[in-house]
DNA sequence: GGGTGTTGCCAAAACGTTTTCTCAAACGCC
DNA sequence: GGCGTTTGAGAAAACGTTTTGGCAACACCC
């Protein structure tokens, strides 16, 4: 009368026990059918529903998958991380509905203790760092994962990972850059020490080691805007006559530098980026772009955790990354 | 030493209580600084983590807010549901996650109880339909809810709800057609009941009833393709001049059925469509749209319930809707 | 009429925390 | 030395389910 309604009060309402009530509920114990119309009709009057919580405690599951989000005190949060995560979230979340099963997207910036508040069956790491700490306190909570990106701690070796053929696909531009005559092909990068960030540059540098392209980084300094170093970049001596931007940050930075500075593109500076998507976003040239497929990867990740928590082998994961050529390579 | 460790094995490795224990890691009791580090090393050393379901049975939060999806048996749900839900649910969680809260979406077909076994503190429902089973749902379990779109039962008419002016736009777009020559207004709608459909076709004939349109209105009928529908509302005797379509999916149907019928946009017929986003996406003829920023409305309405949930009175939810002119309208 | 099942139900033990209430000891104060 | 207050800690009661194990009662079969 109180609160709520409790399974006891239908237990009370009914005269029976709370085990044939839950037994009458669920469908799972032995009930007879004039009992169970009788809990049914009991519960139903009450406006009986049962505490998912309690449920899960008792049970061990609550049905709920997640995804950290770890970048939330990044600079880079905004810019970068953001339309990742929007993209790669809104493509697991459909395909976990459409499998039965709900998503939580959950803070985790390190201080949070957020994502040890939230129950969960499961977890999706995105570009797990070395020695990531959401990974080691999933192991601990004996937690299913699936990762997006390397795990790079070998302790973690057991975890199923979603390969991406993200550098064979650079490596690729990079030949189609270099064949139509960029000589000097520089990379614009970030200096988080994220999976993603490492792979490009380690892919990148063994690219210029094979064929002899001079090797041009550039990183992002600490409090600094993309355009101070794109600027920087493009004012080198040794100007590069073509730049690949780490993700749309970056190829945004090359742009507004180039503009700055009158380098026309592609004439003077061919310009690429990664990117989260293959749609044309209109920039003021047509980008070439490397397209993540964000979104993809975000339901394969979300199929292959749900195939792990069914107790299925998650089949070998992999998102064909896109190359989409535009006309600011020429 | 089995299975994980427990508040209870803190406790025993500490010859401390539990309670204080608890106290020590949660710091809400009184407890001696050398106490609490005692307790701090023991469940480092013991790699402790409280167990989320059983902190929120005891203390009846979670920190979770969830966005039921409840059209995923809808016919429409891939073509039309689920890029709404996709943009409203990315802004909401991008959002959610920015102030600290973790958002779970649900999918909640009829059948489908997981809405029910998910534990949360918050429910954001989306285009309530009349007599809303969610909704009632929520007020039985006392979970504040906010709604995205108006709320039709009048016993809720406490809940926190979007406004949206997409009747105005709508009737300024109606207001333009006719200014601009179009006497035969159509509108090519669905057969689903919730509030989204309702009220474009109330705001639509109280145009028509206003300005001496006639209403010509054609709705999908049951198991029926969008193109056909589309088709046969171009193939009346007498044909509109110009049809706003109710979403992406009647809009792509307008199109596809004009080009088949031979007539030409904007010359033979204009077309206009509600949609999701204001983005360019590049149909065949550049299309008028207003669009409803369901990102935008995911966001402000993650926004309002976290609000409620810290005890503040929601502001006066609003999203501005935008008016999209481009090609098709002429 | 002694086995052998099967059916319908229940008591009680988890599940792992948070929280309330109580208590002893130490402390400060006149 | 008596008295009130503060401090540190613990026992036990929630929290609301699911699940285990058992116990009558009834049925069936030679």
């Amino acid at each position: 009368m109180s609160s709520r309604a409790g399974i006891r009060d239908v237990a009370t309402a009914t005269g029976l026990s709370i085990t044939t009530v839950s037994h009458a509920l669920s469908g799972k114990g032995r009930v007879s059918a004039k009992t169970r119309a009788m809990v049914l009709a009991a519960a139903e009057e009450l406006g009986y529903r049962p505490d998912p919580i309690a449920a899960g405690l008792a049970s061990g599951r609550v049905g709920v998958i997640g995804v950290p989000v770890v970048h939330l005190d990044s600079r880079h949060w905004g810019h970068t991380y953001r339309p990742y995560y929007a993209a790669f979230t809104a493509g697991a979340t459909m395909l976990a509905v459409e499998r039965e099963h709900a998503l939580v997207v959950v803070p985790a910036a390190p201080g949070s203790g957020m994502i040890r508040r939230v129950p969960l069956d499961g977890v999706i790491v995105v570009d797990p760092e070395p020695n990531d700490a959401i990974l080691a306190d999933c192991l601990r909570r004996a937690i299913p994962v699936v990762a997006d990106g390397a795990p790079l701690d070998p302790g973690h070796a057991t975890v199923p990972v979603i390969h991406s053929d993200a550098d064979d696909v650079l490596r690729t531009l990079l030949d189609r850059l270099r064949a139509t005559g960029s000589r000097r092909i520089a990379l614009l990068t970030g200096t988080e020490a994220d999976s993603y960030t490492i792979d490009t540059d380690r892919a990148y540098r063994a690219w210029c080691a094979a064929t002899g392209n001079p090797p041009i980084v550039e990183a992002l300094q600490p409090d600094e805007v993309p355009e101070v170093a794109a600027k920087r970049l493009l004012s080198r001596a040794d100007r590069p006559d073509a730049v690949h931007g780490l993700n749309e940050t970056y190829g945004e930075a090359l742009l507004a530098a180039a503009r700055r500075l009158g380098l026309s593109i592609p004439g003077a500076l061919r310009v690429s980026m990664m990117c989260e998507t293959s749609e044309d976003k209109r920039w003021e040239v047509p980008l070439t772009v490397i397209s993540l497929e964000a979104a993809e990867r975000g339901a394969i990740a979300a199929a292959a955790l749900i195939d792990v928590l069914a107790g299925k082998a998650a089949d070998r994961l992999h998102v064909p990354t896109r190359l989409v050529i535009r006309a600011s390579t020429g």
